[in-house]
RNA sequence: GGAAGCUUAGCUCAGUUGGGAGAGCAUCUGCCUUACAAGCAGAGGGUCAUAGGUUCGAGCCCUAUAGUUUCCACCA
């Protein structure tokens, strides 16, 4: 059954059919079946507002070899895919492209906005899906889910109101970082830092105890100094501990307020003197909570100072009792009422300056926060948010990574991990957006009480009101992922099929720039909502950077699109690129070098089997008796062996990088450059029985082969695997290979690579020789084989042809003919007139022969060492003693050489 | 400020119970050889950042230093 293979590798012709055969076939379909184990990943969900980049061809990369793997040996294995509606960056893109319509949110309305974000996900959560598909991903499409269908919202609800009900969930005023002119609260992450040149304005408050004393405070907000409601000394510092529990009076407003003790003043900053202004300041408002001070706010959230309108709104509601007890106090800032921070500032330095409470201003450089969007300075404000709180969700989700119970590859990240859990602090889950799970919050609107609940209430539970309005915010996107392990398997359902028997999901496979924001909070939900771990084990990934070491990013337009580099190169070549020699968890960098390097290697593999089919003639892949293997069958057969044990524990292990490796070297070295080349030899003979043999041995390997790099690459290896003499079916469906005891040729196999050492050591000596009907380079020799090569004149003879070939155990007669090439495991004879320089051999020998003698120093050394001695392991000494004993034997024979060299 | 990495050949990087210093690319040499020039056979090239320590023995373990990257916090 010979056939023909196009001359090199076209993975466009190959890539998408061969998946489209898959899909079309349920290859990828998660089936549960109880007399299998399961082996379940969840596909971190990639946002729908971009295309895939590399970040996603690592991951999905990782999971893919992974899944295919189990599916392979057996496990029931389902991957589940999915995408994430990523609220803030999601609105963000939507928000800019109707700007450019110049539409805004407002006018849209929040419908209207939501069927444009709709339609966005349709578009855009299709298009990562498909490509998805082009990198070879086998996940399960049937099961596709997105943080925001059906299922995945009665998570989310299910969630927060069960969390609600146990306090777990809590509303309250914190510090966020204020956008004035967009009006919204943004991000920690959203902040961008810009390096500006500032001023430090030094203000001196009279000191209320002590008559004429002041305390001297830095401030580079000067206007916020009307909401201050204390001075912050250290409880250490020498110099003010005279001030302890004194006063101060607040210039301008002439207020009294407190001096307090905090850890948060400085010594060694400014004057170690902090004025603190909680309602304005993320910092002051810790110090304020510590210290139970009160909050003024100053500022409104369009950024200009309050006035009288604001106070009196502040003090009716109050009077109404709708607000709680930790909103900020309502300040009518008088003169300075309505004024941007900007202008208020000004007149606020120059007031304070003709009071005299103005000490310096010194000039200063200092990073400012602000709007990633508009670049507008963000004001830190008090508002009114949700929180998740946090104590008793870490507890136990630190306790499972500290006994082990769940592992973190590599181990390093444990740390990254538990730093992230035991710092944290109560999660803030409220965001001031429209696209995202909407709060399941109702206010009455007559008494202010909190309807929480799945569906709209008819009612206010507290008064019977029938007029709620629905808390306009919606949930931080990482609130819907974190139950995403679960959600997407039918839970809250606990009776779900899939929620019983795929769940808990066996590995996470992720990058360590989202442990905190993400992999943290699904464990903790895993066992605070369902008591199970989401995952045992959790797989890091590093990030794929340019070919300078920058990180890539579409402002520095050093992004390379997988998609262009699959068009190229192929989806194979792309993903044995992205796992080959990384270690996991390391970042990895992309230069076309490693690209093409991979592309020829699917080129190699392609050659090879083209080879193969031209000389097969089987059409069963049969192995021959053991009697009639030749010696390098043996010994590939028991490489082989050696290969499958070493990729399937490296996989086992997470090591896909050193996995690679091995395939790459066992299939290039081994197979292609040593096996393939002494078969051609043998395929010129005219045993036509051996050439039977040869053929299903070289087609088991192959076989194999393809099996074991299917993982990797999938495609090509599926492509050859229909052209090869085997059984119907995928080569994704077969069995993973094993370790086979009846192939462990050990011996033969060390008698084989002595040989190949000896061809090796001939081919350095660059002397031709022809192989009858083969243009193959060769040697021409004749050799004394030593006592290891009894069975080994019938490979010289296929290696150097049969005629010119004689083995003897002493040395030809004729010595005065013959060169004496001396190897770490024979001599060689080669005749003399075929020897280019005889004073170049000697110059080979004399450094062989140095070097010989240093590993005798080296080996000799260790023998008198009384430390090694006693303490090195026996095997260790046996070797050693070998060594020892070989490179006595080597210089013996060198030397013999080096005079018959001489005497020539 | 807290934390975690990294530093090994010209470049990019592997290297785990501590005993052999490695790969790809690049360079050089010789080869169009009936699978593959996207290939074959070879060669050169390293004080494993520095300084100490532990050990019979250190790229690997410990301490310090330098350079560098990232994450978190912060910059009154």
């Amino acid at each position: 059954m010979k056939r023909e293979l196009s001359k090199t590798y076209d993975p466009k012709d190959v890539e998408n059919r061969i998946y489209e055969e898959w899909e079309k076939n349920g290859c990828f379909k998660g089936v549960s079946d109880p007399d299998k184990k399961p082996f379940t990943i969840a596909m971190p969900p990639p946002n729908v507002t971009g295309q895939l980049h590399m970040g996603h061809a690592v991951d999905n990369t990782l999971q893919d070899i992974l899944t295919r793997f189990k599916r392979m040996q057996g496990y029931a294995a389902l991957w589940v895919p999915g995408t994430d509606h990523a609220s803030i960056a999601t609105e963000a893109k939507i928000v800019e492209a109707m700007r450019k319509e110049g539409i805004t949110k407002e006018e849209l309305g929040r419908d209207k906005f939501m069927e444009r974000a709709w339609a966005w996900k349709e578009t855009y959560g299709n298009r990562i899906i498909e490509q998805l598909r082009t990198l070879g991903s086998s996940c399960d499409w049937e099961r596709l889910h997105f943080t925001m269908d059906e299922q995945c919202s009665e998570a989310v609800l299910e969630v927060f109101t069960k969390l609600y009900r146990e306090g777990k969930i809590y509303r309250g005023n914190r510090m966020v970082n204020w956008c004035p002119k967009c009006k919204t609260s943004i991000s920690d992450a959203e902040v961008e830092h810009e390096d500006q040149a500032g001023h430090f304005w030094h203000l001196l408050y009279p000191i209320k105890e002590i008559e004429g004393s002041y305390i001297e405070v830095a401030t580079t907000r000067p206007e916020t100094m009307l909401g201050d409601t204390a001075v912050a000394i250290n409880p250490e510092d020498e110099r003010y501990k005279h001030l302890h529990g004194c006063h101060v009076i607040l210039p301008l407003v002439n207020k009294e307020i407190p001096i307090v003790c905090d850890e948060h003043a400085d010594m060694e900053k400014g004057t170690g003197a902090v004025k603190i202004t909680p309602a304005h300041d993320p910092n002051d408002f810790e110090v304020g909570q510590r210290h139970a001070l009160p909050m003024v706010r100053c500022l409104t959230y369009d950024g200009r100072m309050t006035g009288e309108a604001d106070r009196k709104e502040y003090l009716d509601q109050k009077a109404a009792g709708l607000l709680s007890e930790d909103e900020p106090e309502v300040l009518d800032c008088g003169k300075y009422a309505g004024m941007t921070t900007a202008a208020a500032r000004k007149a606020i330095v120059a007031d304070l300056q003709e009071l005299g409470a103005l000490k310096e201003v010194e000039n200063i450089r200092h990073e400012v926060g602000t709007c990633y969007r508009c670049h507008t300075v963000i004001e830190p404000m008090i508002s009114k948010q949700w929180f998740v709180k946090m104590e008793e969700l870490a507890k136990p989700a630190i306790e499972a990574v500290e006994t082990g119970e769940l592992r973190f590859v590599p181990e390093r990240f444990t740390k990254t991990y538990l730093n992230w859990m035991r710092n944290t602090r109560d999660w803030c889950i409220s965001r001031q957006l429209w696209w995202g799970h909407r709060i399941p919050a109702w206010y009455c609107d007559e008494c202010g009480s909190v309807n929480v609940a799945k569906t709209a209430p008819h009612a206010c539970s507290k008064c019977g009101s029938t007029h709620l309005t629905q808390d306009p915010d919606t949930l931080d996107t990482w609130f819907s992922s974190a139950l995403w392990p679960f959600s997407i398997l039918g839970w809250p359902n606990e009776d779900a099929e899939d929620f019983k028997y795929f769940y808990p999901t066996t590995t996470l496979v992720t990058g360590y720039d989202i442990i905190g924001f993400w992999v943290s909070r699904m464990i903790f939900s895993g066992l605070a909502h369902t008591g199970k771990l989401p995952f045992d084990t959790v797989v890091i990934h590093g990030i794929v950077r340019d070919n300078q070491g920058r990180k890539m990013s579409k402002s520095l337009g050093n992004g390379v699109d997988p998609l262009e580099v699959i068009q190229q190169y192929g989806a194979d070549a792309l993903r044995f690129m992205l796992v080959h020699g990384n270690a996991p968890g390391n970042d990895m960098r992309y230069s076309d070098e490693r690209i093409i390097a991979m592309r020829n290697f699917t080129n190699k593999i392609w050659n090879a089997s083209r080879f193969l089919l031209s000389k097969v003639e089987i059409d069963k892949i049969e192995l021959p008796a053991e009697a009639d293997l030749a010696l390098e069958d043996k010994w590939i057969l028991t490489r082989l062996n050696d290969t499958v044990r070493e990729i399937t524990s490296n996989l086992e292990n997470y090591d896909m990088g050193i996995a690679a490796q091995n395939l790459y070297n066992f299939i290039w070295d081994t197979f292609c450059d040593w096996y393939i080349e002494l078969a051609k030899i043998r395929f010129n003979g005219s045993d036509e029985a051996q050439k039977t043999n040869i053929e299903q041995v070289l087609c088991y390997v192959l076989v194999n082969i393809l099996k074991l790099l299917h993982p990797f690459m999938p495609f090509i290896t599926e492509e050859i695997y229909h052209y090869l003499p085997t059984d119907d079916g995928f080569l994704m469906m077969q069995k993973w290979p094993e370790y086979n005891e009846a192939h462990n040729f050990a011996e033969d196999a060390i008698q084989m690579e002595k040989i190949m050492a000896l061809i090796k050591a001939i081919r350095e000596r660059r002397t031709e020789f022809k192989v009858p009907g083969s243009k193959k380079a060769a040697v021409t020799i004749v050799t004394k084989a030593a006592d290891l090569y009894q069975d080994s004149e019938a490979y010289l003879k296929f290696m150097a042809g049969a005629s010119t070939v004689t083995v003897t155990g002493e040395n030809p007669d004729d010595s005065s003919k013959m060169v004496n090439i001396v190897t770490s495991d024979a001599n060689i004879y080669i005749p003399l007139a075929e020897m280019v320089n005889i004073e170049e051999e000697k110059a080979k020998i004399q450094s062989e022969l140095q070097k010989a003698h240093k590993e005798l120093e080296i080996q000799n050394k260790k023998l008198n060492n009384p430390g090694f001695m006693a303490k090195a392991p026996e095997k260790l000494v046996a070797e050693v003693k070998e060594k020892l004993q070989n490179a006595t034997d080597l210089i013996r024979r060198l030397e013999e050489s080096y005079q018959a060299l001489s005497n020539l």
